[in-house]
DNA sequence: TTAGATGCAAAGCTTTTGCAGGATA
DNA sequence: TATCCTGCAAAAGCTTTGCATCTAA
């Protein structure tokens, strides 16, 4: 995400909570430039508050909580749950829909997109009988080498 | 899933729990059965231990964690978390694997499977440079009724 | 001015750990 | 008999809630 995108998003979230009546509020601000800059990972919740006080923040952690589930509310962030249970959050900009791999050896999570495997999972849905509105793909294994994927994180 | 598969879960995970060194004690020769008949659904360890309790068990519920740890690290049991962070169980019986459905209005979870998505995902992973292990998808939406699916639970 | 936002502290839940007593092979 | 297993109770995390105070609009 360069930085044109994140100030897409950060226009678009601030935006978006104005337009849902809510104000923008120290905490609320920490936490949308926060993401903007940092969130194309997934991070958890406890994280975000670690690292805003790091960087001079003031935001409590019920404050984050309640910001980060009004911002999935809202479609800006995308809320996952990873194997321990613990929530992880990343921004959900338009058109950066995308899946995880997690390699078994590292542990390391790395985003993946793929449109063939969209339009496979489109297919199957409809031979189901489904009519979706969101889907999550987890993959687990190794790298190969064949080819590297993307960018990685956590 | 009919009692003979039921009876082959059983006499598996007894096979391999002995094979492991471990030795059937009475919480988990419970559980074992207990999943053998209501496992194919994905429950929560404290539903395990409630419906337990109902019919008379005594396991504990710090037994039920490790035995289910355990079975999940013998490849008996298969492990998610759902969308709130609660762990889910499910035996894990040879061929029987299927991802899940989430229906948008009641929250229902339904179990499917599909051969050709098994293929996209293999297909996409070998495109990323990755070689699986295990993957996972989970599905959301709503029911067209074009067609229903098969088995619902939870 | 006033409904909404915030931070602290406490409560809630699920899951894990410590241990003494009990059971398996 | 020597391990390994169990259950109880307490501890540990992550997340949510209560509440008094502050603030954006």
């Amino acid at each position: 995400m360069d930085a044109a995108e994140q100030d897409a998003w950060r226009a678009l979230a601030t935006e978006r909570v104005a337009g849902a009546g809510l104000r923008l509020g120290a905490a609320r601000v920490e936490v949308i430039e926060f993401l903007a800059r940092e969130g194309q990972c997934l991070l958890g919740a406890s994280d975000i508050v670690a690292r805003l006080r790091e960087q001079g923040g003031r935001a409590g952690q019920a404050s984050v909580y309640r910001i980060l589930e009004e911002l999935t509310a809202l479609g800006l962030v995308r809320r996952l749950v990873d194997e321990s249970g613990i929530a992880r959050f990343e921004i959900a900009a338009p058109g950066s829909h995308h899946h995880h791999f997690i390699d078994d050896a590292t542990g390391e999570v790395a985003p993946f997109s793929d449109p063939e495997l969209e339009r496979a999972v489109e297919a199957a849905a409809a031979r189901a009988g489904f009519e979706l509105s969101s889907h999550e793909i987890v993959l687990r294994g190794r790298r190969t080498g064949t080819r590297s994927a993307a960018r990685s994180s956590r």
